[in-house]
DNA sequence: AACTCGGGGGG
DNA sequence: CCCCCAGAGTT
């Protein structure tokens, strides 16, 4: 595939890279070579901003500095360390991959594109990112910023919303990477696309414009086609969280799959037909005393909007079947998604601070 | 190919 | 209000 001319092509892969070294952003897997860490970020930026990520990055690879220690934790341990993060399954998969480099790999992390595709959780991007910048190995590793930097390069149209467009992208890098420095052109793209070609290009400041189609033709904020989806459903969910005459609290773990899975919540019902006390009566098989209101707030996800009423009740019963009552300091220690924890340290706030 | 899966920052 | 972010797994 012949993208510019060859002496143009070389010329690319210049200005890109001494741009990239000279204004790269301090981060710090940046500042390490150990594979496991860079895979770790590299998991941990799926779908999510290098600002959020930084303190979830620090804390973890010091909870969980080795392999084999984040092999063998449990699962609750290294959900508490993702707890805010979202797109919990990264979490599992991550471990379960992990482990398997430990069990099957001699704690060897893969070196080519086939094994480490293998992997949990290690899909095309995350396999070229880790290859590419642990291992110098001269692969592909296409996210947004990429489609969103050479679709304006080389005023490329098609939809990047469309799976097998990426496709496209991934024949352009390895057609265009430089195989010296694979690691500094991966993350010189991802940078320029999170710096300065952002949805709203600063041209001015590009290293690159003088390669780029679409600034020649003045189009760069046409660039990349995205067809967009429309469907977002709202559902009102209520909120229950329940004290019993020891002050322990009643939650329960969601299923091991789907939404938000295996992080802990207080109970909680979808609809009320009549009233929420026979809502839990009839739901839960528990008799609950007057609901006192708590908090009211949306709570959005990717597909989906909670809007989320939370209430405060007390009981005498007995935990139903599928929950369990804890304590404040167990409470604290659960994994619990954002949701969750909003309506927890408002109970915090109506319990524990005094009041003036 | 279409759906599912979090949460937050920025225009 | 909207978009979209260093995507991957499931169906």
């Amino acid at each position: 595939m012949q993208l510019f001319e060859r002496k143009l092509e070389n010329e690319f892969r210049k200005a890109l890279i001494s741009w990239y070294l000279e204004e790269k952003r301090d981060l710090p897997w940046r500042r390490t070579s150990n594979p496991y860490y860079i895979w770790v970020s590299e998991v941990m930026l799926q779908q999510t901003r290098v600002d959020t990520v930084i303190p979830y990055y620090e804390r973890f690879i010091e909870r969980f500095p080795s392999l084999a220690d984040l092999a063998y934790a449990k699962e609750e341990d290294v959900l508490k360390m993702w707890e805010g993060l979202g797109y919990y399954s990264r979490a599992r998969n991550l471990q379960a991959g992990v482990k398997e480099v430990v069990e099957e790999y001699g704690s060897w992390i893969p070196e080519t594109r086939k094994d480490i595709s293998k992997l949990k959780g290690v899909g095309p991007y995350t396999a070229g990112a880790v290859l590419s910048i642990a291992f110098d190995v001269p692969e592909h590793a296409v996210d947004g910023n990429v489609m969103r930097v050479l679709s304006r390069i080389l005023l490329i149209e098609e939809d990047i919303a469309i799976p097998r467009t990426r496709k496209i992208f991934e024949e352009v890098v390895m057609a265009l990477i430089d195989k010296e420095d694979p690691s500094s052109f991966n993350q010189g793209l991802m940078e320029l696309g999170a710096t300065i070609c952002t949805p709203r290009p600063k041209c001015l400041l590009c290293p690159v414009r003088d390669f780029c189609t679409a600034f020649h033709e003045g189009r760069q904020e046409e660039l990349p086609v995205k067809s967009k989806k429309v469907k977002m459903k709202t559902v009102p969910m209520h909120s229950i969280a329940i004290r019993n005459t020891e002050g322990k609290w009643l939650l329960t773990q969601r299923p091991s799959k789907g939404l938000l899975a295996n992080m802990w919540e207080f109970p909680m019902v979808e609809n009320i037909p009549v009233s929420l006390e026979d809502m839990v009566k009839t739901e839960f098989g528990m008799n609950i005393g007057s609901l006192a209101p708590l908090t009211e707030f949306r709570h959005v996800f990717s597909h989906l909007t909670w809007e989320m009423k939370s209430y405060m009740a007390v009981t005498d019963d007995a935990a139903p079947e599928g929950f369990e009552f804890f304590s404040t300091e167990e409470v604290e220690a659960l994994p619990k998604a954002v949701p969750v924890m909003k309506i927890w340290d408002e109970v915090k706030n109506r319990l524990f601070v005094k009041k003036t």
